[in-house]
DNA sequence: CTTGACCTTGACGCTGGGTCAACCCTCCAT
DNA sequence: ATGGAGGGTTGACCCAGCGTCAAGGTCAAG
């Protein structure tokens, strides 16, 4: 005869794990010596082992008890889910593994290799770290948001690269950072960015439908404004100008400017 | 700005988790409007993304904040020993979902396929079922006391199958489960062993060291008497032929009989 | 007789939230 | 203005699957 300790050594687990089953009415509670320790036999080792094998995949103590009061044809029903469970959660953690090694590779956390490519490539144009996390930050969000079309999204930002405009947009860009509060050099934005618009609207490239909600597009616009102040400076020269918005700009109508803004 | 179930949406996660990243501090409380609702700006989606990113990779929270607020080089190390722990739990997995295997192919869990193949040979052999399950519960607890040498073991014991002799006690000891108490055909049990035993001595089989400990052989033993009223019998009787033991048999010298047993 | 290793029950702690409860805010339709 | 839907707020308890004390009783050895 075993005592709880022999048992649990047996069957590779602790004495609190034997008694926690006993308590959850999952193993059989065994007689008692005269002191009161509790005495095992083969059986209750070999229950135990059984146990532990289901419990390892995963099964909650609930489903173990329940598959080892069933029948040999439910059992095995059983265990096929459990499989079915097990296979998933491999792949899960694969999953998971691969996002890891993109993550150590270079950008920080949950980027699809084509917006790494993207960062790289701006890298690559020399725009400063700070500008690329600030646009990191943007991406991770809109991979968040819309992930089965960021590939399509970040495609088009790269073709958009080949025009040097869009290249002398950025490392303006890039700069503004440490521009002085009025620093001129906002106006040659605009008008860097008024040409590379205008070129859109004639091939048609504005309005289509990019699968980003409004709300969205507003929530990344509000963060773009509050990190420079030259930012809100260009959005309103723009506005002048009978452009709105940042992430998605539109013409606005000349005999609409500012007369659908809410009153607040 | 953000309400908490907006950023929760964007994030994927539920209200409440942000809730609790609040408090565990994880995720910085972010501002209120007037009438109490927290306000989130598109940072906060930011840093939500990366947690889950690293917690759904099990990074317990705790964890995950020390990462996120560690420079980049310890975040990498960090990296890496997650993704080691990835690996480890993905084999883990995998070798559950072989035995699970094991256990829907045929025998109730938990034994390597050399065992399993033992049993399909002994049911070949025309031995009941029942008595099958109880050599099954034997090799479950075998195989969980010496795991490295359960195939040496079992390739020992399926060679003796080859013995006429051996087959023969099997078929006896399967029917034995339904003789009547005193039948007299243990006696006839008794001479098969004792035949197999002479050889297995003259062969210098016996008193090899087969990795398993006097109390574990005991306990193997108590559960085969217990297990039937003719075992005892069986076990006297080839006892005063001067062997002793049963899982593991032994000779005992005659001048020694009777006398080296404990007075209890 | 002491010592140290076991045994007993009971209670609290831990992770990562889920699930009420009880109440407040905001907005929209009536 | 009013009521109801559908947000938000805090607080408190609940879950698995044990780990970890606490406060004792027992056992075997020296």
């Amino acid at each position: 005869m075993l005592t709880i300790s022999q048992l649990a050594a047996y069957a590779g687990v602790t004495v609190r794990a034997v008694r926690h089953y006993h308590r959850i009415g999952l193993l059989p509670e065994p007689g008692r010596d005269r002191s009161g320790y509790r005495t095992y036999d083969a059986a209750a080792v070999v229950r135990l082992i059984r146990i532990r094998a289901l419990a390892d995949a995963g099964v909650p103590l609930a489903r173990v008890q329940e598959l080892l009061a069933a029948g040999p044809e439910e059992f095995a029903d059983g265990v096929q889910e459990i499989d079915k469970a097990l296979r998933a959660e491999i792949r899960r953690l694969q999953d998971t593994r691969s996002r890891l090694a993109r993550l150590a590779a270079g950008e920080h956390l949950a980027l699809p290799q084509s917006v790494v490519d993207y960062l790289d490539r701006l890298r690559g144009l020399g725009v400063e770290e700070r500008y690329i996390e600030m646009e990191r930050d943007a991406w991770i969000m809109i991979a968040a948001q819309v992930p089965h079309s960021i590939d399509s999204v970040i495609a088009k930002k790269r073709e958009e690269l080949d025009d040097p405009d869009m290249v002398k947009l950025y490392s303006l860009l890039s700069g503004a950072l440490d521009w002085p509060a009025d620093d001129p050099r906002v106006v040659e934005v605009a008008d860097i960015m008024e040409r590379l618009m205008v070129r859109a609207v004639e091939a048609g490239e504005v309005g289509a439908d990019d699968g980003i909600d409004d709300q969205f597009v507003d929530l990344l616009d509000s963060t773009m404004v509050e990190s420079s102040p030259h930012a809100a400076r260009l959005v309103a020269i723009l506005e002048e100008r009978g452009w709105r918005g940042w992430t998605r700009i539109e013409r606005v109508p000349a005999d609409r400017l500012n007369t659908d803004l809410p009153p607040s």
